[in-house]
DNA sequence: AATAATGATATGTTTCTATGTATCAAGAAC
DNA sequence: GTTCTTGATACATAGAAACATATCATTATT
């Protein structure tokens, strides 16, 4: 339809697709329906700021109003954050049969030791960088092998590999923090396109 | 009403006012209905991203969704840039009216030659560097001077003082092209707010 | 004092987003 | 080969933006 919009669409699906996210995960986390997503994904609305600011939020992403001026230095800057890797396929399986096993915990025996959990895995989807599968695989089954009527010795050693997983996984996202070194100055010349 | 989008708002009109343009301007500029920049202004309206970016343009931004990691630098290189200095109440409108006698003559007495003045004294509002209102007093009188029955050399007169008009913009606008001296490095570190 | 320009508002109509729910074909995983 | 997952698409509905037009009080300008 041609808003002259779609550089934005663009980069929205983009980002999406950065994060290893579905449609379904993005309108899960954003609150926008699937629907709306691929329509928007796809230039088929002129949608309103609130929906782009919510969908930007979800992907990390925040919607500026750039002098022209400033664009080629603003350009520069943007495409220096390095993006995270994605996790595999099979990461992203076992990271997703670990947060299923752990909402329908939350939903038949809801405590907010449980509670505590689901926020730390989430956590750790968002962060998602690498993983072992095996790990990941190890800390699967901990979760797997819980009921709404084990002892509390199973809970107490799916929490625990979650934990671990959990630490491993801050010390290896501290790289991400503060990316590559201190660039050099930048100009605000005249510049092409991307 | 709260779209957490306020400071794209303020933004905009941060915008057109320095600028110097009134609402009514902007909306003829852009196509944008008055009564509706006032909205969204106001905050009134989650407005469409098309409505966004239609403005935005006619102020010379641009939209962008900038990660959330490149956020501090981005504001630093976008506060970089220094705005025009305003061109004062008096100079503004001996700028609309020298527009207004060239928009009737087009009007009245169309031809290429019109034509082209009247864009060149566009470029010249939009560029609206400090310019003395002597001058651009002088400029107005050669140009109410024309009739569309006038001669020739008076026509010529205008056109002239429209010229040398834009050349000395053309000069002082330089100084603007490329701003202050080359900045230091920039940092991506977390940062407080505006 | 009279005039013009400004931003905020009002109304009535048209258009389209946003949402919920559901389906579908293509491809991936088991 | 069957089941899941994916993105695209359909449809009905509610609510809101966009628009044209006009008014109004306030503030500048002459």
């Amino acid at each position: 339809m041609s808003f002259a919009t779609e550089h934005l669409a663009e980069r929205l699906k983009a980002a999406r697709e950065a994060k290893g996210l579905s449609q379904r995960a993005l309108s899960k986390l954003s609150g926008v329906p699937q629907s709306h997503i691929s329509k928007i994904e796809s230039h088929a609305v002129d949608l309103r700021i609130s929906s782009l600011v919510t969908l930007a939020h979800a992907l990390e992403l925040e919607l500026m109003l750039v002098p022209r001026q400033a664009l080629p230095a603003v350009r520069s800057v943007t495409r220096s954050v390095t993006p995270k890797p994605l996790p595999s396929r099979a990461e992203q399986r076992e990271l997703a049969r670990i947060q299923n096993k752990i909402n329908d915990l939350v939903a038949n025996a809801p405590s907010a030791h449980l509670a505590a959990l689901q926020r730390r895995v989430r956590e750790i989807t968002q962060i998602h960088s690498q993983l072992d599968v095996d790990v990941l695989q190890k800390v699967r089954r901990a979760v797997e092998a819980v009921e709404p009527s084990s002892s509390d010795a199973t809970i107490r050693q799916a929490e625990d590999a979650i934990h671990s997983l959990r630490n491993r996984l801050a010390h290896s996202a501290a790289a991400y923090k503060k990316p590559s070194a201190p660039r050099p100055a930048y100009q605000l010349e005249e510049d092409s396109d991307d």
